[in-house]
RNA sequence: GGCCCGGUGGUCAAGCGGCUAAGACACCGCCCUUUCACGGCGGUAACACGAGUUCGAUUCUCGUCCGGGUCACCA
């Protein structure tokens, strides 16, 4: 049965060439996993780093576990992280379609191709009822494997249910490179002749993988290492074709802890839920992207592209990586701290305004206040509650040793303080403090002594962002000197 | 169980035959200071184990132990 040849030479003549194209292939799950997102990034930083093109496509055959608007998720993501795609479905390009469910009809011709090749064979048997069953069936004894032509022929007349099942070679061995582990070799013996075409006529995912990264010039192949110990059989499945073999690129997972993977079934967070608990995207992507792979340097702060600058494969490691929410979380500060002013005051206004409703304060000082202290956006609201009310708060907070402060001190500062501050005309922040340590000074007392009360006074809190001054500045002459007499009162 | 891979401080990691074995996070202490932070300085803490190769092993080889992956008509 001559194959025609003319649509293969088509799809062959469309593949691009001379150029490095990695591709990034998630199924819409709803959620980008961290170790999705890394190995997305590592696979567009292989591409751009060379100059090469990053591919999207779509894994959607598994029917059951669609998700609706879940592709959207994808896009958003990769967009949101910067991760930009030069061919995808939303875009096209020249080896589309980029969804897999629009490829179905590939996967068998190629898979008719192999057989034709002596890569591949139909196999009849019937199929194991269970996991077990399946394991006890030695391939190696597969009685279609040696079927004749006729035979075969006589059996797909018959209309007889089959599968399509790669050839293993039963001698030798099998070596694969993979650019990170090196050459791995296994004995053909220990591999299985894994079906490619089921039952129900579509592809696995090993087989359709095989033929999609081929179809479209993928050179480097990226992918999680549970695939490692496939490869072999994709090397065999490249040979058998005539295909050039890709480079491949196993990355070891991101782990919860010594054991398990990190996973949205253990409560991990995905890369939604840490921007929802307030990380900053490029935090996330710059903490990820060192996770599992090391610029060698001591360097450790880098945005995108100068990720893309500093890449190189090697500098991946071999052993899986545990996920530090700690180091996420400074990496975060970090970012924050680094960022302009206007631009941290436009992403902390929302947090802010959960706690502070009154619009007459100053959005921007209180931000001011907030950003070189908070770790994670979603910090912001407790921090700032006392702005709008204050508080109820126990006299115990008047005392503080290294102020040198108890509750009659205390008393005696707020009741000097009040007269001061009542004076000022104007009321900025120089004005204020000037005024506070002035007095300070007269009372011969440290500064802290003086400060101490006062803050206590207008925050009614122990701990808040920005000091005495930095708060009455915000509150207002009006609100200040209300605050004030209500802590003399309480005080007496 | 077979096959494959991995194993440097609590975590991420540099190291690629000779180093007092970097650095970062976390932790602890000190300093700064109008609270807490920030910042500065310092500290605790690691080559899984046993052989072999070598003048010399964290680096190379083998074994042991531990961990992970994979053995589906799932992806």
């Amino acid at each position: 049965m001559p194959i025609d040849m003319t649509w293969f030479d088509e799809m062959e003549a469309r593949i691009p060439t001379g150029e490095v194209r990695t591709r990034f292939a998630p199924s819409p799950t709803g959620y980008m996993h961290v170790g999705n997102l890394r190995t997305a990034l590592y696979t567009y930083l292989i591409a751009r780093s060379k100059g090469g093109k990053f591919i999207l496509r779509i894994e959607d055959t598994d029917q059951s576990r669609l998700v609706e608007g879940a592709v959207q998720v994808i896009y958003d993501t990769m967009k949101k992280c910067g991760l930009e795609h030069d061919e995808g479905p939303d875009i096209g390009g020249p080896v589309g379609p980029y969804v897999q469910t629009e490829r179905r009809g590939f996967y068998k011709k190629y898979a008719e191709l192999l057989v034709e090749k002596g890569g591949a064979y139909y196999c009849f048997c019937e199929k194991a009822e269970s996991e077990e069953e399946s394991g006890d069936f030695s391939r190696a004894d597969d009685p279609c494997r040696a079927l004749s032509q006729d035979e075969v022929r006589e059996k797909l007349g018959k209309g007889l249910p089959y599968v399509i099942r790669q050839r293993i070679p039963r001698e030798g061995s099998t070596t694969f490179h993979d650019e990170i582990f090196g050459d791995i070799t296994v004995e053909n013996s220990t591999l299985d002749d894994q079906v490619l075409i089921k039952r129900d006529g579509l592809p696995t995912y090993n087989f359709a993988n095989v033929v999609d990264d081929h179809m479209m010039g993928i050179t480097h192949v990226v992918r999680g290492n549970e695939y490692l110990s496939s490869a072999p059989k994709y090397n065999l499945l490249y040979e058998s074709f005539g295909w050039q073999i890709p480079k491949y690129v196993h990355c070891s997972p991101v782990m919860r802890d010594a054991h398990n993977k990190m996973s949205k079934r253990h409560g991990d967070p995905s890369y939604e839920d840490l921007i929802a608990q307030g990380y900053l995207s490029d935090a996330v992507v710059n903490y990820v992207a060192l996770l599992g792979w090391s610029p060698g340097g001591e360097r450790e702060i880098f945005s995108l592209s100068e990720l893309v600058e500093a890449f190189d494969i090697h500098g991946i490691s071999k052993s899986p990586a545990i996920f530090d929410i700690d180091k996420l979380t400074y990496f975060n500060s970090e970012y924050i701290k680094a960022l302009p002013p206007e631009k941290f005051t436009a992403v902390a206004e929302p947090y802010i305004r959960k706690t502070v409703k009154n619009t007459s304060f100053d959005i921007s000082l209180i931000a001011a206040l907030l950003q070189q202290r908070c770790e994670r956006l979603t910090d912001i609201p407790e921090k700032v509650d006392f702005f709008d009310e204050l508080p109820p708060y126990d006299t115990e907070l008047y005392v503080h040793k290294k102020s040198k402060t108890d509750e009659a001190v205390s008393l005696e500062m707020l009741k000097s303080a009040l007269p001061e501050l009542e004076a000022l005309h104007s009321w900025e922040h120089d004005g204020i403090y000037n005024c506070l340590v002035s007095l300070a000074e007269r009372l011969e007392v440290k500064n802290a002594t003086l400060m101490w009360p006062v803050r206590i006074a207008v925050s009614g809190k122990a701990v808040t962002p920005g000091g005495a001054v930095e708060i009455c500045r915000i509150l207002g002459r009006d609100e200040t000197l209300c605050r004030i007499r209500t802590g003399i009162e309480k005080l007496s």
